[in-house]
DNA sequence: AATGCGCAGATTGTCGACAATCTGTTGACA
DNA sequence: TGTCAACAGATTGTCGACAATCTGCGCATT
């Protein structure tokens, strides 16, 4: 056993996190409540917190910048971004679009591509996890779904631009409120459309989807 | 004069350009053909073609990744992406509808923001420049087109979502053939629309003209 | 008391050096 | 002759140290 590994589950820290994988830790972090939108983040601090260099930090910090999670201004370091009501609701109004297109494209091809089976599942795992009332299998449910779409949608420059649209920020600084559960039946349509090769209608959906989050979102 | 300066022009070589100057120069090599898709991005050659450290180079590097120029694969450096022919008909398929909501939100907007007077005037560049024959004229004033209407669409979000689309790479790779002047009177109809406060009008143009490139491109 | 100056501490920016990893080549062996 | 292991050169990954910059506080001055 040559190489060096100390750690046994996945999300455990390893012996040398890599700087996506601390960007991914901060992230989920941030959706815990453990980080604040505001707060400042000094390099050291978070050498310590993870047991790497500041190179690495760095590097994290750089790929939450790009994903638009933390601001870094020159000389002055790196802080959580805040997030608007408005800036949300214009987010949200982005997304409508993104993922309506990636139903509807995911619907185009649901045949070409052959694997429907990960969408049927990720519908099945979605009404499985309406019963329980597990917050945390839902949103793993609901995460699978939206990989299965984007997978089936096969457009790759769209995949890359909806993970950079910050919802991560979002979610952090409004609650779960719009996001909880509820609405498992709902996106188990959306699955079902694009497994029928409905492609208008599953794009409809989807917006409709998003659509009404924002409204929640500006209700409140 | 205690800090050092060298240079005069704004493009010129700086005493220490910082990763974002990098970053850009070289997508503005890769525009100009210096790079070419799927060439090897040596830091070291980078760091003598800039006159600084490898910890730059590392970071316009990841810019660079983040904006999906450049391919970073762990232990074996950077290379220029390869757009192919498909993914660059299905970028144009996403640029397509961010354009039209940039148009949308910036027709709804053209009252309340009151400086419509700089849309007015990149248009006037615009149909100016269709008089001249130079191509950086266009270029230039379908850019400031461009900036005026992501101003005043004043969506945040939206125009950090535009500029991570690989639009560069699209070119470098396919020419300016599909871009390249003759759509001066189709963009300044766009923006007179939006100047007219008619938003589903200006969407449609503006899809529409996305949509002609697309199609161009798919001919080709 | 209010304002501005300058210093100390904290934090970020950059470099050089070394470790880890990959790649192509050489040579032994079947 | 073909295959595979070991090696050398090239390249990337990480760290520690130092320089540059910012921030807040104390102090002199009006």
């Amino acid at each position: 056993m040559p190489t060096t590994f100390t750690s046994i589950g996945a999300t455990a820290s390893r012996a040398k996190p890599t700087a996506a994988e601390i960007a991914r830790s901060i992230v989920e972090g941030l959706e815990a409540g453990e980080f604040t939108p505001g707060q400042r983040m000094v390099e050291a601090d978070l050498c310590l917190r993870f047991g790497v260099g500041r190179q690495i930090i760095r590097e994290a910090l750089q790929h939450l910048n790009a994903y638009g999670v933390v601001a870094l201004e020159p000389n002055r370091g790196a802080h959580i971004i805040h997030v608007t009501r408005e800036e949300a609701v214009m987010t949200l109004e982005l997304t409508e679009l993104l993922f309506g297109l990636v139903s509807r494209s995911a619907a185009r091809r649901i045949a070409a591509g052959g694997n429907g089976s990960r969408l049927s599942d990720a519908i099945g795992e979605l009404l499985a996890s309406a019963q329980t009332d597990d917050p945390a299998d839902y949103m793993r449910a609901r995460r699978h779904l939206f990989a299965a779409l984007s997978h089936i949608a096969s457009n790759p420059e769209l995949n890359r631009i909806m993970e950079q649209v910050r919802v991560h920020v979002m979610r952090a600084q409004f609650g779960f409120a719009a996001f909880k559960s509820g609405h498992a039946h709902e996106l188990a349509e959306i699955g079902r459309t694009v497994l029928a090769g409905n492609s208008e209608a599953a794009e409809e959906l989807s917006r409709a989807y998003v659509r009404r989050i924002r409204e929640l979102l500006q209700q409140i």
